[in-house]
Parts: structure tokens; sequence; C-alpha cells
DNA sequence: CGAATGATTGAGTGAAATCAAGCCGAGTGG
DNA sequence: CCACTCGGCTTGATTTCACTCAATCATTCG
């Protein structure tokens, strides 16, 4: 809040997109019988800050991320934030909005975004008109669905190191499946934001990545991340639940995982 | 596991809904060009302990609920349960295969069931052939999404005793929305698959409702339960993020929080 | 350059988990 | 029939992980 910007300045950008390009970028196979002019979706840029949709606006369209980053977020009775995605190119933002023709939460643009919009109206005719294509956006609604059931059970059973660790892997393979380097990345969003999508405080997420770095796991400056051992951050699941062990991978877990707790003893601190 | 019936055995029923029913039962409007006889939906039997459908199997059909009491389950690399929801009457299973062509899930009857088998070719088909229909099946999608969206909300921002206290008045109102009563009802669930739901142990959710017993907010005996402070266990918000609090209601919030924390001298404990 | 925002780190606390014991009700079998 | 088990629930004692509060840096920006 208290930004230069507030929510709805949308500026006009020029480029328009074919049915084909949306399929090439929501991954799924444009109909074979597809005329590329059949129908056009237009571009709109957003500065960081800017936001694409807010909680309790009237639906009409949809949002397919064509570059830049995102959050989505949910406002409780407080105020507070409740971060629940970090959309990026390729995403649909704007589906929670379908059900009760308003949107249910709220997308913010990170960086400076291109976004392009897609009339629900004309989203719904496609899909009677061409079978596969409906197929597809069921799909891509389940899709979403998926990931926040693993969202939730990521939330209610993984220990703080564990979250922290998905986080970076899971990041690291969307931006790898995008092309870019998935070891090497720039954290668009803040510790806070990061806290607040994992169900952690910030000096939560703060001192973990500290620790992470300390084990030689990644390495970390600021908002900039190395993956030094991703397998180890993958298999980093959770401490606590201990209760019935056995297996020895579990138990190399455990160590790896206590090595958390005894203080760092401060080496490379205040150079 | 163990029990005598494992995954997949199906009873079959002999009852039949026609599309209008199918719509009554989702809380959608059937399309006014609706013969009734236009397509049939065949009836499924389950006992409690039974699975619907389990993870990984094929997906090719959806479940509506008609009668009886669910849970779905994810399982994690160490076979442990991770409930996500509690389906009843009315609500739709299975959506989280359309993406893979695989259920993600699992959906375990918790009681006996009536289950309506929706063949995903043929409610694909009657989105095309009917406009509004298409957009109510996108609706029932988009409300799925919002509501694991609060859910997500809830077990990252929620304490403990604001988790239990908004578990039972949600279970309470979609009593009261199915007709039965909304004040006094019986816990198809162990105080585990609570616990797993809402990202506790299960030694807290009894302390909770014990707790909430000592206060006069409830009455619980196993799973009979009874609300009878419906409004106090909704404004129950959340004690900890304190964090800028000035309003009044949240002052009272507090207090109401903070009787929890004092050990309730066992005053009513063993007759 | 200060002001502001974000990040790090420390010290102490507290909410919920863990470990553990006992109770209750249902089902089983001698 | 009663002894026995077994799963679910309750309650207590203790531990611990993550939060809170607080101070200090780093970086950006007006």
């Amino acid at each position: 809040m208290g930004g230069s910007n507030e929510a709805g300045w949308r500026c006009h950008g020029n480029l328009w997109s074919n049915l084909r390009e949306i399929c090439d970028l929501l991954h799924i196979q444009a109909p074979v019988a597809c005329q590329d002019d059949e129908v056009l979706f237009q571009h709109v840029r957003f500065k960081a800050g800017q936001r694409v949709h807010t909680i309790g606006q009237t639906f009409d369209t949809l949002y397919l991320v064509n570059s830049g980053f995102l959050k989505t977020v949910l406002i409780d009775e407080y105020g507070n934030e409740q971060v629940l995605s970090f959309p990026m190119k390729g995403d649909l933002l704007g589906i929670d909005g379908i059900h009760s023709q308003h949107h249910a939460s709220e997308a913010v643009a990170l960086s400076d975004c291109d976004i392009i919009l897609i009339p629900y109206k004309v989203f719904a005719a496609l899909g009677r008109s061409h079978a596969e294509l409906e197929h597809a956006m069921f799909s891509v609604l389940s899709r979403e669905l998926v990931r926040e059931q693993i969202m939730i059970g990521m939330l209610s059973a993984l220990s703080a190191e564990a979250k922290v660790a998905r986080f970076l892997t899971n990041l690291g393979e969307r931006f790898s499946m995008l092309g870019y380097s998935g070891k090497s990345f720039n954290l668009r969003m803040t510790r806070h934001e990061i806290g607040s999508y994992l169900g952690l405080t910030l000096e939560t997420v703060s001192r973990t990545l500290s620790a992470f770095n300390e084990m030689g796991l990644i390495q970390v400056d600021q908002r900039e991340i190395t993956l030094l051992d991703t397998n180890a951050l993958k298999t980093l699941r959770r401490l606590p639940p201990a209760k019935a062990r056995a297996k020895v991978t579990d138990k190399v877990q455990a160590l790896v995982g206590k090595k958390l707790m005894p203080q760092w003893s401060g080496d490379a601190v205040a150079a």
C-alpha cells in the first residue's frame, strides 16, 4: 500500500496474440482446425506494484502471464496479506472469480509484467466449439486444484526447513521449465512474502536460508540464490513426525535436520 | 488398512438419476431445454471404509455424493495420510484426476454412501451442448479452488483453537444447508483425521475440544457435538499474530483466547 | 545524505508437538 | 460369561520448534 500506482491502472500495450500462442503458453495443444486469426487477445502491461485484479472486483476476464512475476494474495479481516501463489509466465490468473462473478483474491505484479487478457465469454465459447480445447481448459483448472492440494499437504505436514527447501527447489524447477537457470536465480519476493506463502515468519525464513547457506546447500546474497545441493534440499523433508522410522534415508534426513539446531558459531559474519 | 474390504469393490445399486437431479444436487440451475430422460446417471453404494477412487487410479468418471460422508486424502512418502476434505451430499469428487488422467488423491467412505457416477466424457459433452451448463461446471471447479484457497489461509494464519473453532462452525453450516441441525451433530471422523485436516495432532484437537467444553462454547461427548455459542466460535480467530492491534473486538478476542491457557482445574472429570 | 524498506541475527518465550499413561466401548474367543 | 485385545479418546508432563521482540546492517531512493 502507499505506492504511487494504485489498483486498476492499466497501460495499454499494442501486442495481440492469436489462439495458437495462447495454447502454447498454457502447454496445451492447439486445435488442429485452428485458423490463426480466428480470435485475437490483447496484451496489457503492468508495472511492478500494480494490481491486475483486486478482491471483490467484478469478474469477466482471465489473465494469462506472458512475462513477469506476480503474487496472488488473500486479505484477512485484520488487513493482513496471505500469499497464495507466485504466478509467472504461462500461469492463468483470475480463475477464482468464475464462481461468484467476483474475484476472491488479488493479483499484484512483483515486476513489470506482460499479461494477455482472455475475456471469459470468449474462453467459454472456445470450449464449446473445440472439444479438445474444452478438455484442456478443465485440465488447467484441475492442475491448479492439485497444486493447491499439494500446498495444503505441505503447509500442515512439513517443518519450516522442509518448507523453505521445497520452496527453493520448486522455484528452481519452474525457472528451468521456462528456459532460465534452475540453479541460480533471483527471488522476486520479500522474505515476508515467502513467509506468508509458507506459513512462517520472515525471521524464520531468513534464518533458514542462512542455515542452508552455512551448510553449503545453497548460496544466498540478499535475493540472489544459487542452489548447490538440490538433491539434499529435495530430500530434506521433515524432522518432527519421527514416529516409527527405520529406513536408512530417514536417519540421514534426521541428521541433516539436527545440524540446523546447534548454534552456527559466527565465523564468516561481519567482514 | 487391513479392513476386510479393500479398494475398488463396488456393490451395484439400482438407482438412476437424470440431469435435473444432478443439477439440483450441485446447486446449479438445470438447462431450460432439458429433456428429463436425455441421459441417466448410475448410483453406486459404498460401505464405510471402502474407497471410491485411489491414488494413481486412471481417471474417467466424476463422483457426486448423494448421501453419506467421506474423506479425501493425500498419501505422503512415508505413508502418512493428509486429509484434504470431508465431502458430503452435493460435493463433487475426482476433479483432481482431470489434469493427469490419474487421481492425485484418494476418497474413502466414512459411512455408507450413495454415489452418483458421472462419466467425464458425458460431463464434457453436456458442457458443449448446453452453454449454461458449461458455465456451471467451470463454476463448480472455481468454487473448489476458492475453498482450498481459504483452507490455505486458515492453515497458515490461524491458531489451533481458531482452526478447531472454524472447523466446527463450518461443519455446522454445511449440515444446516443440507437440512440437518447445524447446532447438534455427529462427527463422522476421528480426532486423528480432524488433526490431519487442520494440521494439528490428535491430542491438540482433543484438548481444544475439552477446553471449549469447559468454557461452555460447546458440549462434547465423544463424537457427539453440540454448539452452544456459535458466535463466540466464529469470532475466535487467532491469538498469535498480535502486531498492531487496536480495535475493540480484537481485545475481546485476545481475552477469549487467553482463557484457554490457564490450566483447567479438573472438577468435572471422572464421574 | 537521511529516510525508508528489507534483511540478518540474537535472546527469550510460548504454543503445540512429543512422550506416556490410563480410560472407555466394541469386538473376540476361551 | 469374563478376560483379553484393540482402536479411539482423554489428560498429564516435558520438550522443542518457531514466534516475538529487539537491535543492527544493507540497499535503495527521494
